[in-house]
DNA sequence: ATCGGAAACTTTCCACTGTCAACTGTCCAA
DNA sequence: TTGGACAGTTGACAGTGGAAAGTTTCCGAT
């Protein structure tokens, strides 16, 4: 029964994730300069013209697998927060290293987020996924507001201070940028364990 | 006798810099992704093989630039350093302030130069160019070592924590991703001027 | 002075890419 | 039954980087 599907030349029947998927994988393992339509089409054993009626053209299809990996970025780091304990610190704490075990599981695709010269924000999808993204950090963002004193500029500092810490030390850490640091770390230091000490350097009360 | 050297089929003269230059100028402008090895060729005048005699390839071609590009770097963080007054947090912010506004005037090549995987870290010039930025910055650690607890890992730690926090607000402002945060700021505040509060999130004794 | 080779650039070719237009088969609803 | 909409295919096009081989120029050794 299978066979007769396998068979038919005209409905892959779940085309679509099986190029986004695919497109993951090669992003993940070689980078994204690695990948491209044809080779991901010939990979799931379709012609290259085939994605163009699921996605339009290239950063059509990465503009739909960032979306899909910022929602899945946005629920990591809303669990860890949520999970974490009620310390402010903690909390933050949580979500950064929620962040950081994110980008090493998923180098690529945090990588690919970030670009965006290859993806087009006006697709639904992505600009929805952004939005969600945001919101996690934005209502943490409240909260730090709300516990601290109230100068908004402040206010704003800290949390992009935070943002970019977490973001500058994950693009750092991908791109092998720490290895020799890491290296001259006491013996069992990992990357992990090293951000904490970092985060450190940022007080929260 | 200058039209003569022009006529000059075989011989353009300085077609190495002609290329590095027209290079920056559309990373620059258009960035990375709108470089082609073709099209910068056309530019100079010239035909789509004549790079390979000074760069090999075009990750050869990228490499240069990016470590022309560190030297520039290392040489502005430098003088901006000794420029700056005697405190350690002058002088951090300093240091801070001077990556930011290089990346400001240069957006691509400083992505450039944060994108290992079209360079080759084998090449002399930029294996140099990479230590020498690196030991502006080394240089820098010893100073904060020297002046505070001489705590390793803490010095470690914040060490990191700058460049961490100088690169990730350098990558988000040339994304265009701090354009909410900055619009959501006091009228007149500038990415520059809103980069010093930020800094000021870490503290410096 | 010239001869030989190295350096600099051109020409030609190849494999590969993304995008487009035209076609074919399949399924479902009027 | 028939007519689209959908989901693929095929083939062409312009563009890319790279390799190979040819051409012109220069320069140093003899």
């Amino acid at each position: 029964m299978k066979l007769v599907k396998k068979a038919n030349a005209h409905h892959h029947g779940a085309l679509r994730e099986a190029l986004l998927a695919e497109a993951e994988r090669v992003i993940d393992t070689q980078g994204l300069e690695a990948l491209s339509l044809r080779s991901i089409s010939r990979a799931v054993g379709v012609t290259h013209a085939a994605p163009t009626n699921h996605f339009g053209d290239l950063t059509g299809l990465l503009s739909e697998l960032a979306a899909d990996g910022l929602r899945r970025l946005a629920q990591h780091l809303h669990t860890a927060i949520r999970v974490a304990g009620p310390g402010l610190r903690e909390r933050a704490h949580a979500m950064a290293r929620a962040y950081l075990h994110f980008a090493i599981e998923h180098p690529g695709l945090l990588v690919l987020m970030s670009r965006s010269a290859h993806l087009d924000p006006t697709r639904p999808a992505l600009r929805e996924a952004m939005e969600q993204a945001s919101r996690v950090l934005d209502d943490f963002a409240d909260e730090i507001q709300k516990a601290k004193g109230v100068d908004p500029v402040r206010a704003a500092a800290e949390r992009t201070a935070l943002r970019a810490l977490i973001h500058g030390y994950s693009a750092l850490l991908i791109d092998g940028r720490l290895e020799r640091t890491l290296a001259a770390l006491p013996e069992g230091t990992t990357a992990e364990s090293f951000f904490d000490v970092v985060l450190d350097v940022i007080d929260f009360p």
